[in-house]
DNA sequence: GATGAATGAGGATTCATTCAT
DNA sequence: AATGAATGAATCCTCATTCAT
């Protein structure tokens, strides 16, 4: 006879994506374990078998959210110009910005709470400290290369680029959309690679 | 007989700072109105007597953070290149960063709040919209002058500035302080105006 | 497995119970939602769980009360002359009262609040007016069938009978229940007819 | 140096006045202090000065209000009919009604607060008391005079007319005085005197 | 496994009363 | 005497969590 097939990791992905639009639609605090219950359509009991509490869901859907990967290992080993890589970066970060708009808020929790739960801020930490190693491994081939100026510091440049991108999400949020993030975020880091070329592109 | 000095408005603004630095600690959520009393040395009482309520203080608190001026404006008269008038504010904006370490996360809790609260958004949206037409001006003023190139998008220009001041508090806050704010955003501020200058300043 | 039987209307009725008892003995502001609780033998919780608010118990009290049928509607098919059906109706109003003796202040607090609250007015005020109406008809009835004498206002002779009956049961109260309500009543009731019936009755 | 004149009662007349008008309003429990000071354009203070606390405030109101004779007595002395009285003071009954139609929902306030607590019973019990002693004295002369029936209780009967003008007031309330109090009320008396009468008056 | 009724700790808010000025 | 700012006990209500069915 067949074993009943294991439902636990289906059930426990759409617990917390219904606690995704929930948390997004009211915040973490405003929110309710029945509305999260509601919108999964399943009892309030089913959210305490897949998840130990409330903050057990708010911990997991941390980790979702800030292990998005944005494939930079992977440009490293590309073809490419650090300029054509830092582009197609920045179309990749701001497709998950306009698909993640609903959770755009809610990301901004967990920078609050970063300021002040340790495990969030490690996990937040973590998260940018990598990107901004892995970005900086792509100025230093830039540099390598002679494409980039030859005294840049590769962690403050990393982070200005990952600078741009989050806070041009900030503005793009408090707008509501009004602008397009990725128009000006290119634009941005056409500007910025300009500045940190060693010979500018000419336009 | 002398009549009891009016105390109310210095009152209010020893709860406001009160306030501050318990939602800094706690978050708006966890931070009861017990810890506001406590930490203003007054009874809950008198919380009420200044404001309506929780909310109330949340607001006083969102305008106050959120009314801070940036000198832009006396920029714009003032003697100097656009350049210098950059790293000028960016001087200005790490200082003030430095100095509100510890409102920062409250800060990003009204970023968040901002995503689906109407007052919020409106308050610190316009905030941010009078930056960025301000910081536009002094762009075009740039332009004008010949100092910068002269296909530049004033508004997109702005908000890539404005983008890295942000982006880059928000990743000051996630590594604790650990690097220096001022030191980078400098550093990115300069490369960027290279990319924006008409004639890339020489280094 | 059975489902667990529905137990919401009698657990209702419970709670409304208590309520009432509670609110007899201490009065509508008096009375906590905790003593409520305790006295129905349930939590706090439950309370909230079948009622929205304290206001909203008070309001269901209030239907509950205020529903009560005089029978009249039936009276008026029965056989009889209409001083067996008034004396018949002093009865009737008088089982009720002394049953509902620990009401009796809850409903005199209903009447203050009927002078300020227009859903309170408005139920009670129905609730008499109704009676009036039915007994105005039993009162025409009278007239009809020549026992009544034909120049009474059947309006204004309802209320007579109603305000019997209510400044009765308000004098009972203050003296604590210390003279027989049904004998009192059934004795103004009696010479009452006597005063509009068309033959006064001999003794 | 003629002394400062005692303001003490008058002003506790004012702010008893005050009160009447703020309980009258919104009854006992919703009235705050500061809504008796505000109406009584003193401060919270001389609330305090001329009264112990809010509770003294409603009792000082209770006495005043049940405190009104109803001249009866001067009715037992005066020549005329014992119909001529009753008719007399429905009269006096209805004017005061009228008269004090803002004060009756405080009225039911204290009916209901009698049924509980002890003071407030006494006072408002021996008011009727009396009220219904005195009537019954009245009533008691119809007999002697021979104008009243001779096998009537004189309390019973008493309570009978004191409860008509009571229930009268409380529908008139009810009907937010939509009818006429006195009319009503004399036709009720009227039609009860019919009742009682040795040689029932002929219209 | 699933359900959702029940629990009760937690926290915002009100307002009678006090008392320094 | 008068004021009204300050106090804090009292109480309503919410909702994460539990557990009997």
């Amino acid at each position: 006879m067949a074993p009943r097939p294991d439902v636990s990791v289906q059930r426990t992905q759409e617990v917390l994506e219904a606690a995704i639009k929930v948390f997004a639609r009211m915040g973490f605090h405003k929110a309710r374990m029945d509305d999260i219950a509601q919108e999964a359509s399943v009892s309030k009991g089913v959210l305490y078998f897949y998840f130990k509490s409330k903050d057990a869901i708010i911990e997991a859907l941390l980790k979702q959210i800030f292990s998005r990967s944005l494939h930079i290992q992977e440009l490293l080993q590309t073809e490419g110009s650090v300029r054509d890589h830092l582009l197609d970066l920045t179309d990749t970060f701001g497709h998950e910005v306009q698909m993640m708009k609903l959770l755009l808020p809610v990301a901004f929790e967990f920078y609050s709470l970063a300021g002040r739960n340790k495990t969030v801020n490690e996990f937040v930490g973590n998260y940018y400290r990598e990107l901004i190693n892995s970005l900086g491994k792509l100025i230093e081939q830039g540099i390598t290369r002679g494409e980039l100026r030859s005294d840049l510091d590769t962690t403050q440049t990393a982070r200005t680029i990952i600078s741009i991108f989050e806070g041009m999400t900030l503005l793009w949020i408090l707008e509501k959309g009004k602008f397009d993030w990725l128009d000006n975020a290119k634009n941005s880091i056409t500007q910025f690679i300009r500045g940190i070329e060693r010979c500018p592109y000419q336009t």
